[in-house]
DNA sequence: TAAAATTCTTAAGAATTTCTTAAGATGCCC
DNA sequence: GGGCATCTTAAGAAATTCTTAAGAATTTTA
């Protein structure tokens, strides 16, 4: 699902990104109105969240616009209560609205509500089986992993890794463990197999692989998905 | 994990009951705002179960009121679909929602979700192998040692020879029981070896390594760490 | 069946830890 | 206090473990 976040504000444009992505939602960031139509229009957009009181009020103007072509849910970031009226007030086609300052957990609640509406049967659903730690989620239903919400491919071996360390992040795994977890053979033949797969994996979850954000090692004992 | 079930439909309530109880939960039962209250503040609830459309519409002010003292994950049940604006309007605590008619495995699975993301936000789990004395903890599931909250880094000896000591504190290890016991093997030629990583390890944990605090030295009988 | 992708092995070289050595400090007992 | 044993500490050599790349073997896909 792909949210695009309009905010002039970066700080909460990036802190409302993060949020999202934690959630494992891909984000586009548009910091004016305009920005945000050329996104509208190039790429495929679920949601949108924007921050109307930007310079020359383009917020509004741009949700007008939206509004005219496409059936895009919006969610609006109202400064302070009052505006709410104003909002309401324009008759604008927003779908819902959150006045600042706001509880993420209450706007993460508000998107995941109007994507439901928008979708059959609920398809992001908080489902059982999904393991995340900070940006990076592994959905053991679709079998996708995520990171910072872009989609990363994973071979069968790499995910059933992931999937293990990041099941049960902060555990520290021995090369042992997880050959026996993951191969499912007890005796353990070891050469370095998971050691080059742990770096494979590195290489295509993390921004720098020398300086690992989740898949850390513990030197002598083994390796470990950072809890986040 | 202890969950609380409100609903004023008995039958809704036991069926409820069955499910949770099938996935080993112990539930309480409450059939309107007040009793759920009551329990509450006298029982230790992990999650809470409530209907919001119960008589005068209490489940809605007994959840503010919970809200208000205490930090439970809190899932509404509402009838209708329209209601979800309603308890998102009133800007309620609520952490998830569900719909009736709902699927009792979509339930089930919700408090899951809501049960690990609470438990998983570092809060007091039941973990086995974590030893502490005084302010040094030594976390064998994360292999995390640290002292007053601030994490030191060991290296695999170390961390085996202090989480022995942790692990027994109080008692007094000989410097060839560390020895057979860290390195698994039973003959013991000393040199100094374990002098010097005690040393290595007082030098991380100890504030002033001179007076030690936690890892201290019975003359000429070996090393103990102090219990606390 | 061929092509493509994945997995495993190998090996060199980095990085880190462990062990040894040895000198100095400290505690214990007569 | 002197003598002896034990502990502390530092530094460097040796050993271990990890990283990384490249190619062979295997499995999957087309």
């Amino acid at each position: 699902m792909n949210i695009l976040v309009c905010d002039d504000d970066k700080e909460i444009l990036e802190a409302i990104s993060i949020y999202l992505q934690n959630e494992g939602y891909h984000v586009f960031k548009a910091s004016n109105g305009k920005e945000a139509l050329e996104i509208v229009d190039e790429k495929e957009v679920h949601l949108i969240i924007m921050d109307i009181m930007m310079p020359e009020m383009d917020g509004l103007r741009a949700t007008l616009k939206i509004r005219e072509e496409k059936n895009i849910p919006i969610i609006m970031l109202s400064a302070k209560a009052e505006d709410t009226d104003k909002i309401l007030g324009l008759n604008i086609g927003a779908d819902d609205y959150v006045t600042k300052p706001f509880n993420p957990l209450e706007l993460i609640a508000r998107v995941k509500s109007q994507l439901r509406r928008y979708t059959t049967l609920g398809s992001l659903e908080t489902k059982e089986n999904v393991f995340k730690t900070g940006g990076l989620v592994v959905d053991d239903e679709s079998k996708i992993v995520t990171v910072d919400g872009e989609e990363v491919k994973l071979t069968p071996v790499q995910y059933k890794i992931l999937k293990l360390l990041t099941q049960n992040a902060g555990r520290v795994f021995s090369i042992e463990e997880i050959y026996e977890r993951v191969w499912q053979e007890a005796p353990f033949n070891p050469e370095n197999t998971v050691a080059v797969h742990i770096r494979k994996i590195r290489e295509k979850i993390e921004i720098n692989p020398k300086e690992p954000k989740y898949l850390k090692v513990v030197w002598g004992i083994g390796y470990k998905v950072e809890k986040l």
